[in-house]
RNA sequence: GGCAUCGUGGCCGAGUGGCUAGGCACAGCUCUGCAAAAGCUUGUACAGCGGUUCGAAUCCGCUCGAUGCCUCCA
């Protein structure tokens, strides 16, 4: 039987503001859309965050027997920096500042953003399309929406009627604004502007005649407005009403409240059952940012090459830290809060090696499938990871207790405790063990076993001048020694 | 200015009407040749001011502060 038959799950639902009961749309399968980069420069960490809290969404429903499309995609058609007529495009932009074609812009940006999050140990979207690979499903649903009367031409542009589209439909619902507060609130409109009103959106752009990235439609040679791919990629794909929609906390107004729009405008009905948001990741207390400059790439802090950390960290131990907070609250990136990840992480990863090796006994002092229901209980309650965390730490130190011989395991609980844990850290958190590559050398392990011998048999002789030494001089290179009760062991940091 | 979110012990970060979150750091103890590791113990935190309540960090109001969105951004 799946999991997720007695499982229940809360899901931190947007557009009511409330945990709701998660229900799929189809028993058993789930479609989930997730809004990706814009590819026209590097993907920084706060890019990564959202798409990693995503990515163990997808890993716990996966875990929890659903069948999911999961649909990422990638935005390579240009969007205007600004909504003005002059805007420039942004692909286009770098394109000419680089001196390459805007489709080697996209590419170099796609394979970077492909290869960081290969780091961090993501799992790949079933689906990954493209806006330009979807232009015509776009221009579709432009004449849909142009028929129901909720868009305007003019001088071969397309805008969405906002207004005319309020009558009778509530724009602003997922970010709880009211159109007329937002008239009452705009700036003065600029002269050049064709649109009716400062609310309406472009969903096709005229290009004018220096714009490089242009595709021929029924209303002259231009590009689709930028709200426009995600509805033509979730329709195609996951249909006309789906499961989940997620994206960053930045993306909900206007992004996802036009993506409503336009659905709602062309097919009649909401798109979405759950709309999830994943919050800022922060540096120095403001949101990262590729056009502030507000920022830190994801290659710079496993180099260590910053100015902002004092020393490399791995991509599991940036994971963890991430994962240490709940995905709808905003977490600031510091040196301190790494530095105790880190050693966290390191705490883990020794108390599930620990776990190989302990021995067993008849009974359990220690209730293993009560505290495996606490796990997912954290889980089921809107992806608590912070708390799921707390519950694997609270393991990790009954797992050192039985270690010392200070509590005991049976076979059977031992066995479903490892299972559980290797399920909760590597399928689910999607960490790994990055310490563990380096230690599963035999002939390092031989080196080890003789060193630690020789050790041994110093301080047996009470010579700890060379004990000492050998301990020292291991500790410089980042090995570390721990004597325990049935002998020592290493570990490398 | 409008809308939204948030303000938790030295730091990070959960919780959200009564019961220890957790990690890191610090201190004491056990262990150790000494350490480290591990375990145990201690720390009486919830921005401020009012209100509701038998009881609030948790609900309501106000004040102050921070952040996000309102123009592209995960």
């Amino acid at each position: 039987m799946q999991l997720y038959k007695n499982q229940s799950l809360r899901v931190h639902n947007s557009l009511s503001g409330k945990k709701e009961f998660f229900q799929p749309i189809n028993e058993g399968h789930i479609g989930m859309y997730v809004c990706g980069p814009t590819v026209y420069s590097n993907v920084h960490l706060g890019n990564c965050r959202t798409f990693m809290s995503f990515d163990m969404i997808f890993r716990y429903f996966k875990h929890l027997g659903f069948k999911v499309r999961y649909v990422r995609n990638i935005t390579d058609a240009g969007h205007l920096e600004n909504d003005a007529d002059e805007g420039e495009d942004k692909i286009a932009k770098k394109a000419k500042l680089e001196q390459i074609e805007p489709m080697e812009v996209v590419q170099r940006y796609t394979v970077d953003f492909h290869e960081t999050l290969q780091k961090f140990n993501f799992l790949s979207p079933s689906i990954e399309p493209t806006a330009t690979g979807h232009i015509i499903e776009q221009i579709e649903i432009i004449k849909e929406i142009l028929e129901k009367g909720f868009a305007y031409e003019i001088n071969g542009s397309v805008y969405f009627d906002v207004i005319k589209f309020n009558e009778e439909n509530e724009y602003g619902k997922l970010s709880g604004r009211k159109l007329e507060d937002m008239i009452a609130n705009t700036r003065q409109l600029t002269a050049q502007d064709e649109k009716r009103n400062p609310q309406d959106f472009a969903l096709w752009k005229k290009a004018e005649a220096q714009h490089i990235m242009r595709w021929p439609s029924p209303w002259g040679d231009g590009f689709p407005g930028w709200h426009l791919e995600c509805t033509a990629m979730s329709t195609k794909y996951l249909g006309e009403t789906f499961d989940i929609h997620g994206g960053g906390m930045d993306l909900k107004f206007p992004h996802h409240e036009c993506e409503i729009a336009q659905a709602e405008a062309s097919k009649g009905k909401s798109p979405v059952k759950y709309w999830l948001h994943a919050n800022m990741l922060t540096l120095n207390g403001k949101k990262m940012s590729k056009s502030t400059g507000n920022n830190i790439y994801p290659a710079e802090i496993m180099s260590g090459e910053n100015d902002i950390l004092s020393k490399a960290y791995a991509p599991s131990v940036v994971r963890f830290f991430m994962m240490q907070a709940h995905y709808t609250s905003i977490l600031d990136l510091s040196d301190d809060a790494l530095l105790a990840s880190e050693k966290g992480y390191h705490r883990l990863m020794d108390g599930l090696k620990n776990l190989e090796s302990i021995t067993t006994e008849a009974t359990s002092n220690f209730d293993i499938p009560a505290w495996r229901q606490k796990c997912y209980d954290a889980m089921n309650d809107d992806f608590n990871t912070p708390i799921l965390i707390a519950h694997l730490f609270d393991a990790v130190k009954h797992i050192n207790l039985i270690k010392e011989g200070k509590e005991t395991i049976s076979q059977e609980d031992k066995t479903l405790l490892q299972n559980t844990m290797d399920n909760f850290v590597f399928d689910i958190l999607g960490l790994e063990n990055q310490a563990a590559s380096k230690n599963d050398s035999s002939a390092m392990n031989g080196v080890m076993d003789l060193v630690i011998d020789l050790r041994n048999q110093a301080r047996a002789n009470k010579d700890f001048a060379t004990s000492d030494k050998i301990r020292d001089e291991l500790t410089a290179l980042g090995i570390q020694l721990k004597d325990g009760k049935d002998g020592t062991t290493f570990s490398i940091n």
